[in-house]
RNA sequence: GGGAGUUUAGCUCAGCUGGUUCAGAGCAUCUGCCUUACAAGCAGAGGGUCACUGGUUCGAACCCAGUAACUCCCA
């Protein structure tokens, strides 16, 4: 027998995940099982695992892998998302290498490089998922943008429609003038940045105008008001100047006018209580088309809206001055004209969070366009119930704070993307502008003909179809349910049975993005919700608390990190630093300690497989199989009741502590042959099954190691399809609980004599005499053994009086002696004992204290009175005993 | 600006309905061990004013109010 010394995770990985592979245990139809489902959060194409994946699909790993187990019909989808924004910019960076620049493409030219591009590289992180253990059903994998899913989007818009639910609007977006695009707010990455606040001088109409309201007779006073503002060049597209309409610096100002410097626009003074009295001068510009929530004080007042910008960020003809100039240089010069003319105040320094496009790190432009936009308000609500009223779980629970926030304030969802790569928009439009909304050309040419607007000799040619794809989320609100093809056939097999999902496994960040959507989409589309638990994770950060990011460097390479300490060291040591929906703080460490949890596994079995087994030896060991049957049944308790709620890495913790502590430094302790002896049957075959159930409470979490001990001949012999990833988990047997109690003492006996071989620096090998006066009922003839080979003893005597002269220490209220042939230090052992009885002496007061207080008598519990009382027969027993051997030393 | 959350040992976190000898776990640290399963290990030990200030209560890490620091989400 050659086995390693150490576990080698590398060879075991592969081996064990195709055989997994081929015996299609990843595989999934219904059948008369319970059915355990989960759709991944398909991770973009265009990504690399990074450690946030790792993270989430270990999660999701262990849930299936335990259902799988649990005898359930366990079934993973997996997938990947299209991903419009990032897909783009990888394609036009890979047309950028080849020297072709997107403006030169059709569309249709364009899109053929994006599917060479997405065949390419779209099912990298698939494959990285699969070093993990990830046990996907593979023959389902599924992407947002393949025919079937599309057709769902173009379904599903279209019923959404001639619902009334999608309409066009004009809406504020983020524009990136480099790239020529509206952005989402997830692609804007906010900065904080060093600029300029300019006090800015409007010149107030005087009282004259008030009287006659005809602009005609404006008279300009020689009062001026001030505006700080960092945006000067956008002056020209000022609607109005807001006040607060209680601050009392400008009550005068009520219902007056006021000039744009330069062009000598008038525009009006507006109250409102939006404006921050304290900041700036207290006056802000209000500019509608430059300015989000300028744009919405706009509407509320009925301002007019003037873009003065072009899509590339240059003026345009309606600044009326810097016409063509780019933003920022007109800033620079408008600086310039302001102050020539005695307009600009001062000039302060000023930092401020600022916008920047993710792709071209242009700032970011608030611009007002036509865009798609799907009416919110009517789904929200049922969406919302569904939480509150408990049918769909969010945990941890105070996300279901967040996620009512958001519902009960919900706008309406922006749609449309100028972008290719996605669903293009199944809106068709007429020479005319009218447009009809049809799935495809034919559909719309037919639709179009019944306008009564049009005339006979339209053609089908003549429609355009919009320009605009759809956001990459109008797929993905869809994807428990198209992953089942629940919208080409919604009464199909599947559908049915793995609909609705059990748990959704993801981050928070994507709370209001994908998940309140999936519900909402499985309310409109199946009356159903689509899932029953969703797990939030946290965010993988680093050591020091920093989000992990590319440009920092600071997240280690998942793959990396599996060749150096396994993948099942990483799974543990990813799931040892998850408290449940809290940020991690990953350090590599953690693995390191995953790779140890499995090397001790590795050498526990190493132990089991060198025993020899000698069928005349008696079983000794009864007491402590006994004892490991009901911790076991005991930690399988707490394990499934940490699963329960979900409390993953306490499940790991207490998996752990089972394993390395219970089975291998006490279990196998205790019934460790000596050296080269012999083992008997009943305790190897005991310990052999415990050894088998350990592996299955393992399995969720370290799949390959367990896998590979348990097809060792140590087991037996094992039919082909007999493997741990579908052993049935061990179920909850019984507990005897005085057993462990009293094991637990034992425990303690040990470790005491261990602490004082220690501390007397006696070496282990020397075996210590033991007596024990016994008080408390507990009957040690029974532990005798066990005691006596873990403590390393020469004898164990009962005793019915106390030994002078001995070391003693105390468990519970029983006495234990060491007679040790070296004269004991009596100072020593008395300073000791004076310790032990001052604290006993203290608490004691408290427990005395409580009892003679009338107030706690007759307020608490009988049954906290119970408890205070035994605490104080107790604390006086010891009390006593310790007295007796403090007398006993004279001192 | 609005909302949510966090603060317990050096680190990461448990601590349920206020009451067991309740101040815990893992890691790290320290001491002693190469005791033939494992030094990626074994045995033992030491670490905390439960952020701060008040309050409620017979009793507070836990409930209430305020303060401070940090984090996230929305704007």
């Amino acid at each position: 027998m050659n086995i390693s010394k150490t576990y080698l995770p590398k060879e075991t990985e592969e081996k064990w995940y195709s055989y997994w592979l081929e015996h299609k245990f990843f595989k999934s139809v219904p059948d008369e099982r319970e059915p355990y489902t989960i759709v991944i959060p398909p991770p973009n194409v265009t990504g690399v695992l990074h450690m946030g994946h790792m993270l989430n699909n270990t999660i999701q790993d262990v849930l299936v892998r335990r259902a799988r187990m649990q005898g359930k019909n366990a079934c993973w989808v997996p997938g990947t998302d299209h991903a419009s924004i990032a897909t783009e910019a990888k394609v036009v960076a890979m047309l950028k290498d080849r020297g072709i620049t997107k403006k030169d493409l059709t569309r249709s030219e364009y899109m053929a490089y994006a599917w060479e591009w997405k065949e390419k590289y779209g099912g990298i992180i698939l494959e990285q998922l699969k070093k993990l253990g990830a046990s996907c059903d593979w023959d389902r994998t599924r992407f947002t943008m393949e025919d079937e899913l599309s057709e769902a989007v173009f379904d599903t818009f279209i019923h959404l429609y001639k619902k009334g639910l999608i309409y066009r609007g004009i809406r504020m977006v983020n524009w990136d003038p480099a790239g020529r695009t509206g952005l989402s707010d997830e692609e804007v990455i906010r900065k904080e940045v060093n600029q300029k606040l300019y006090y800015i001088k409007y010149q107030v109409a005087s009282s004259k105008y008030q009287d006659t309201g005809k602009s005609n007779d404006l008279i300009l006073g020689t009062e001026y008001l001030t505006v700080a503002t960092t945006r000067p060049e956008t002056i020209m597209a000022d609607a109005a100047i807001c006040i607060n309409p209680n601050d009392g610096r400008y009550f005068h100002l009520h219902g007056k006018r006021v000039l744009i410097p330069l062009i000598n626009r008038e525009i009006p003074v507006i109250l409102d209580e939006y404006v921050t009295m304290d900041f700036g001068t207290g006056c802000l510009k209000v500019t509608p088309a430059h300015d989000l929530n300028d744009y919405e004080l706009g509407q509320k007042h009925n301002l007019p809206v003037i873009d003065i910008l072009n899509d590339d960020g240059t003026l345009n003809e309606k600044a009326q001055i810097l016409v063509g100039e780019d933003r920022f240089a007109a800033r620079k010069k408008i600086a310039v004209l302001l102050e020539a003319d005695g307009y600009l105040e001062k000039v302060e320094d000023y930092k401020s969070q600022i916008g920047f496009s993710e792709r071209t790190d242009a700032v970011i432009e608030p611009k007002l366009s036509m865009q798609w936009f799907c009416k919110m308000d009517e789904m929200a609500k049922p969406a919302l119930d569904y939480v509150l009223k408990g049918d769909i779980k969010l945990i941890p629970e105070k996300y279901i704070n967040t996620y009512r926030h958001w519902l009960e304030n919900i706008k309406d969802w922006c749609i449309s993307r100028q972008l290719w790569w996605g669903q293009q928009i199944p809106a068709w439009y007429l020479p005319n502008g009218e447009f009809v909304i049809a799935k495809t050309r034919e559909d719309a040419f037919e639709e179009a003909k019944s306008l009564k607007s049009q005339n006979s000799d339209l053609k089908s040619e003549d429609l355009i179809q919009d320009e605009d794809v759809l956001d990459t989320w109008f797929s993905s609100w869809l994807w428990p349910i198209s992953v089942f093809d629940g919208f080409k056939d919604p009464n199909n097999a599947d559908i049915n049975y793995y609909y609705p999902t059990n748990d959704l496994v993801t981050a928070p960040e994507i709370l209001f993005l994908w998940v309140a959507r999936m519900v909402m989409a499985g309310h409109e589309f199946r009356g159903e919700i689509p899932f029953k638990n969703v797990y939030l994770t946290g965010i993988v950060r680093d050591k020091l608390g920093r989000k992990m990011s590319k440009s920092l460097g600071n997240s280690p390479d998942p793959l990396e990190l599996i060749e150096k300490f396994g993948a099942d060291g990483v799974r543990v040591g990813m799931l040892l630093c998850s408290p449940a929906g809290n940020d991690l703080m990953f350090d590599e460490s953690y693995c390191e300690q995953g790779r140890n949890f499995a090397n001790k596994v590795w050498n526990a079995f190493k132990l089991v497989k060198g025993w020899e087994i000698d069928d005349s030896l008696p079983n000794n060991n009864e007491v402590a199989i006994d004892w490991f049957e009901s911790r076991f049944n005991q930690a399988i308790g707490e394990i499934e009741d940490n699963f329960a709620q979900y409390r993953l890495s306490e499940a790991l913790m207490a998996t752990y502590k089972l394993v390395w502590d219970d089975f291998c430094a006490w279990y196998l302790e205790m019934i460790k042959p000596v050296y080269q002896h012999p083992i008997d049957r009943e305790t190897y075959n005991s310990t052999i099954k415990f050894f088998e159930n350990v592996l299955k409470i393992l399995h969720p979490f370290m799949p390959f190691i367990t896998e590979e001990l348990w097809h060792d001949e140590l087991f037996g012999e094992r039919s082909e399809n007999d493997c741990c990833i579908v052993a049935q988990l061990p179920r909850y047997g019984k507990i005897n609980t005085q057993l462990l109690a009293e094991v637990e003492i034992v425990k303690q006996i040990i470790t005491q004599v261990r602490n004082i071989r220690n501390s007397k620096q006696i070496s282990p090998k020397e075996k210590l005499p033991l007596s024990v006066k016994e008080n408390s009922g507990v009957p040690y003839q029974k532990y005798k053994l066990i005691i006596t080979k873990l403590g390393n003893l020469s004898t164990l005597d009962i005793v019915a009086e106390k030994i002078s002269g001995a070391t003693t220490f105390m468990v519970t209220t029983d006495e234990f002696y060491i007679q040790l042939e070296e004269n004991l230090d009596p100072e020593a052992e008395c300073a000791r004992l004076k310790k032990d009885k001052e604290y006993l002496a203290g608490f004691l007061k408290s427990v005395n204290s409580k009892l003679s207080n009338e107030r706690f008598m007759s307020n608490a519990k009988p049954d906290i009175i119970e408890v205070e009382l035994k605490k104080k027969a107790d604390a006086e027993a010891k009390l006593k005993i310790l007295d007796e051997n403090l007398a006993a030393l004279a001192c």
